[in-house]
DNA sequence: ATCATAGTACTAGGTATACTATGACAATTT
DNA sequence: AAATTGTCATAGTATACCTAGTACTATGAT
C-alpha cells in the first residue's frame, strides 16, 4: 500500500502520489530498480483514474526519480536530481522563508519549528526495516 | 510600496497581496492599528483589480490579522491568531515535514536547510526597532 | 443633511488546472 | 501472436483565479 490518499486534503491528488512515491523511495521502501505498480493497478488501488496516475508518473519522470519504459513499466532510477545545486538551494531557501513566516505569525518558536523539522527528517531515515516482500498481491482480477 | 506582485510565482496574486502584508506586519512595517491600503488604492498601486485586493483583505480578516470595516477602511488588529495551538503546531508540523522531504530529495543536508529556516527567521525581526508589545505572551526575546 | 470615501455584494466571462471517462495505439515481454 | 505496459487524444465536469463592471451600504467630515 504505497500510494495513500487524503481526500480532504487539499492538495491535488496526482501530487499525493508523487509524495507517496518520493517518501516511499526517501524510506526505502523502494529502491532503485524496483518497479512502480503499474498505471492501472495503482489507479485501482487507489481508486482514481488511470491519467491521475500517469499525470503523477510524467511528473515523477520529470523530477528524474523515476523512467517510464512503454511496455515494460515504471522503475525507480538511481541517480539523483539533475538541477544545478544552486537551484535546488533557492527552492529550499524560498520554502524555509515561509516555513519561517508561519510559524513567527503563529507564534511558534523558531526553535521549536526547527525540532519538528528535524522530527520530520528523521520519519524519512528509517531505511528499509525489512524488505518484507508480500506474494500476496493478486486480489483483484480484471474487469 | 507594501505590496509587490510577482507575476511569474505561480502562487495566486490574492495570496501574495496576503503574503505582502504579513511580512509587512512581521517586520513592524505595518503596526497594530495602522491602516491598510484602501481596496481601490491597493488595486492601483499592485496593478490588480479590486476584487482581487477585496479578496487578499478577506483572508486576512478570516486570519485574524486585520479588521475591515465599512467606509472606514482595513486596519491591523492587535491579537494574535485565533486558532487553538495545537491546529497550528499540526500546520507547522506539515510544513516542516514537507520541508524535510524536499530538502532530503534535493539532497540538502537538514541542518543546512535549517541555517536557511533561521535567516529567513532573521529577515523578518532585523529591520525594527521595539514599541511592540503584544499582550500575554512570555518567550519572545529571541534577537 | 450631504457627499465623498470606505468596504460589500453581485453578475458575468475568460483562462487555467484537476479529475474522470473512454477508446485507441505503440512498445515490450511472454 | 497475445497479453501487458505506458502513451496519446478527446470530451466532459467541476473548481479556482482573475478581470470587469455595476450597484449598494456604512462611515465620517463638512
Amino acid at each position: 500500500m504505497i500510494i495513500t490518499i487524503d481526500h480532504n486534503d487539499p492538495k491535488p491528488t496526482y501530487l499525493q502520489i508523487v509524495d507517496s512515491i518520493r517518501r516511499a523511495i526517501a524510506t526505502g521502501a523502494l529502491q532503485p530498480g524496483d518497479q512502480l505498480p503499474t498505471l492501472r493497478e495503482a489507479a485501482v488501488q487507489a481508486r482514481v483514474n488511470r491519467n491521475t496516475v500517469s499525470r503523477a508518473y510524467l511528473e515523477l519522470e520529470h523530477l528524474g526519480v523515476v523512467r517510464a519504459r512503454q511496455g515494460a513499466g515504471c522503475f525507480v532510477t538511481s541517480d539523483g536530481p539533475a538541477l544545478e545545486r544552486k537551484e535546488r538551494l533557492k527552492i529550499i531557501q524560498r520554502m524555509a522563508d515561509e516555513l519561517a513566516l508561519e510559524a513567527h505569525h503563529y507564534q511558534i518558536d523558531i526553535e521549536q519549528a526547527i525540532e519538528m523539522m528535524r522530527a520530520g527528517a528523521a520519519k524519512l531515515n528509517i531505511p528499509r526495516q525489512s524488505q518484507t516482500h508480500h506474494p500476496a498481491d493478486k486480489e483483484e482480477e480484471h474487469v
